[in-house]
DNA sequence: TTAGTAAAGCAACTGAGTTGCATTAAGTAT
DNA sequence: ATACTTAATGCAACTCAGTTGCTTTACTAA
């Protein structure tokens, strides 16, 4: 049997994809790639843009990292946690961010829908919008 | 009592507004502004695209169009359609779309939330993304 | 007819994300 | 250790949706 490890590259253990895993990791939002590089400044340590956005897109493909949508133009990341999956509640006036995790997901809505559909859902994207504890003061 | 009709500006019936709204009334998904920049053009009314933009910001608050999130950069109208709100299928080989309603929305998940987070939710994005009926074979 | 104002046009700009190519450096083999 | 391979990085130029400021056009009402 021919050795096949080379046939799947293994990423670099390079310092910038490191103190990106970790910036994620104590952040409890979503971040822009803008914030990602505030962050990274913030620990001295100087990137470049373009290798924010390849290192993003590799993680996301190695299932380390998801792609969060809100109401603007910007796409956010955060670490993927395929145990918990959940939602978000952004504050429209101080821009909070909240997870949630609703009881019983949308399986159930998305079993619905392949059956009278025939429409396989393979991802989803649910946000809520609204005022958090604070602001409906 | 004092004359008041000028203090709500009351928009004016031009033709690309007319079209505009025809042209949203006629596609059964959410479109870009590119996609009604060609969509005038077919009918033969020439508008800049900043036209179009203040158009659909002027529509949005009137409440007859609203703004729709897909998995891309694009930022798609449709009509309003208070009565029966409804989600999107979103075919991830075809891209055609389909409108879903879902049996009982998000208003019981909405008082779930405003009970344990103590979030008032004023408006929500739900898509799905997958397969149609036919990019499953 | 004229004054006031909404709508439209135009050009220049913004800002997120992408691309091509040259350079650097992490991991591996010698 | 040293050299080699190739992934990772940097940089500049680009794309493209959407915005802004300002001027011109066209309704509307007196």
């Amino acid at each position: 049997m021919p050795n096949n490890k080379k046939i799947i590259p293994k990423e670099r253990v390079t310092p910038i994809r490191t103190a990106l895993l970790e910036i994620l990791s104590k952040t409890k939002k979503p971040l822009t790639t803008q914030e990602i590089l505030t962050a990274l400044l913030k620990k001295k340590i100087s990137a470049n843009k373009t290798t924010v956005y390849r290192q993003l897109e590799s993680l996301k493909e190695n299932h380390l990292v998801t792609e969060v949508y809100f109401n603007d133009r910007n796409t956010r990341y955060e670490l993927e946690d395929e145990k918990t999956h959940h939602h978000h509640l952004v504050c429209l006036k101080c821009k909070k961010v909240e997870d949630v995790t609703l009881p019983e997901d949308l399986h159930h809505q998305e079993k619905l829908v392949l059956k009278k559909n025939k429409f396989k859902v393979l991802q989803h994207f649910l946000e809520f919008f609204g005022l958090c504890k604070n602001c409906q003061k």
